[in-house]
DNA sequence: CGAGCTGTTGACATTGCTCAAATTTCGTGG
DNA sequence: CCACGAAATTTGAGCAATGTCAACAGCTCG
């Protein structure tokens, strides 16, 4: 039992790669620095795993690190005093965690599945900074991608109905996953559960499910679990997304 | 009837003032421009002025400009293809407006009151930003301010009552507006009309009225006009929004 | 096999929206 | 200064979308 291997044979290896073979370098914070000074880089960066539902960080916690998501999915959420939850995003790899307000990180973070992150001391990362003003362009650009994904989510939260908040939903999910060449039909695979799915779209499980029933009964898409999508008609789905 | 003085004779000064008598800077993105260079900010940046409800830029725009507001208020939007419309923040002297991706705005900015912008090219914007790295901190550190922002506007959004979410409205605005030492009764000052308030909080108009109809029978507000506040009690305001 | 968790479905309650009308505010022109 | 019309705000009545509560189904893990 102390060999977490044996526990769970199906996650990952939990050897950490090197940043040369990281395959979400070039979508990460890390694509500022050039290859050649990987090595730099692999110094000042450690790893570290996460079990399901483990909690990476909360929030008000001080902020030591920054995190780049290496393998697996983490959900980001805000809280009411109440347990109330909105999840801000859904992160995976290749993403970038820890922008933080006044030394605290203004949200939580909770692995979904299992997760790789690679860390990054804040103090080391400033000085990566200084040293690669690329890596302070790269993670501006990055912050200025999350604002007008943040904007997007705004006015999904605040004007759209449950239907067209869940076709936004799987829509921003394909345009995530799925390469534009891929052959048709699509399958996506949604690691969260329905109360995050919820708790992202400003809704109630039970809201989700019925609005995942309605468009399966509309053959806009199929459920052969609850965690797989398909997709039998893109073209339909983007038409019903975008219809009032 | 040339002479737009004439006709608005309460409108502010068409007069730009120099960047050394701002009033605004040190909470403005020259804040990271000491003050012996702020003859080079000059050099580059123009100023505009707008009128009640003009357009700055619209969404989908091509971002040639990035500015700052020196005076009045700004509205910054998301439209769906029907005219819903969400408002995504209000913006006051200080403020930064002009984030884009792909070169193109991603929202759209309208003035609500007497505007005035402080104007720099994104190229121009550019190379301060290679002389003074400051200057490229303090932008990042404003996204950050910006992000977190925008996430609590998201749990606002995703999961208050229509009664929490006016509250909180009320409550960003004294934080933004008043001095911690300001003597109560406060008064605060709402530019922006009740339709504004509404597509900021994912609201109707009517809704956003009879709520403040409610909070005004309750003696937590009172309303001299729609578009001015009283608050007699802060500490019970605030008590009000963080009760569930 | 049984417990527990997640997801689905149904019945009903409630919040906030829609439509409509009254009221107030404000700018314009006499 | 006052009258008028337009626009903004407030208020009312009814309704619809979504939330709440409850039961049930399906799956996983021991």
């Amino acid at each position: 039992m102390s060999d977490k291997s044996e526990i769970s044979p199906n996650r990952v290896a939990r050897t950490p790669r090197t940043c040369r073979e990281c395959d979400v370098r070039h979508r990460a914070l890390c694509a500022a620095v050039e290859f050649v000074r990987l090595g730099e880089l692999e110094q000042i960066v450690s790893h570290r795993f996460f079990d399901p539902n483990q909690t990476v960080f909360e929030e008000g916690e001080p902020a030591d690190y920054a995190y780049n998501v290496a393998e697996g999915h983490v959900r980001v959420y805000k809280l009411l005093p109440d347990g109330r939850r909105q999840i801000t995003g859904f992160l995976g790899p290749g993403d970038f965690l820890g922008l933080y307000r006044h030394d605290a990180y203004s949200y939580g973070a909770e692995a979904i599945d299992e997760v790789e992150l690679c860390c990054i001391g804040h103090g080391d990362l400033e000085r990566l900074m200084i040293k690669m003003p690329a890596v302070r362009d790269r993670l501006l650009e990055m912050s200025r991608d999350e604002l007008s994904a943040a904007q997007d989510q705004m006015l999904l939260l605040g004007r759209k109905s449950a239907r067209e908040k869940l076709l936004s939903f799987l829509l921003l999910k394909v345009r995530h996953d799925i390469e534009p060449t891929e052959a048709q039909p699509v399958t996506l695979d949604l690691p969260m559960s329905r109360s995050d799915i919820a708790d992202f779209l400003g809704l109630t499980i039970e809201t989700v499910s019925r609005t995942f029933s309605e468009l399966r009964k509309q053959d806009l898409i199929e459920l052969p679990t609850a965690q797989h999508v398909g997709i039998p008609d893109l073209a339909a789905l983007e038409a019903a997304a975008n219809a009032e």
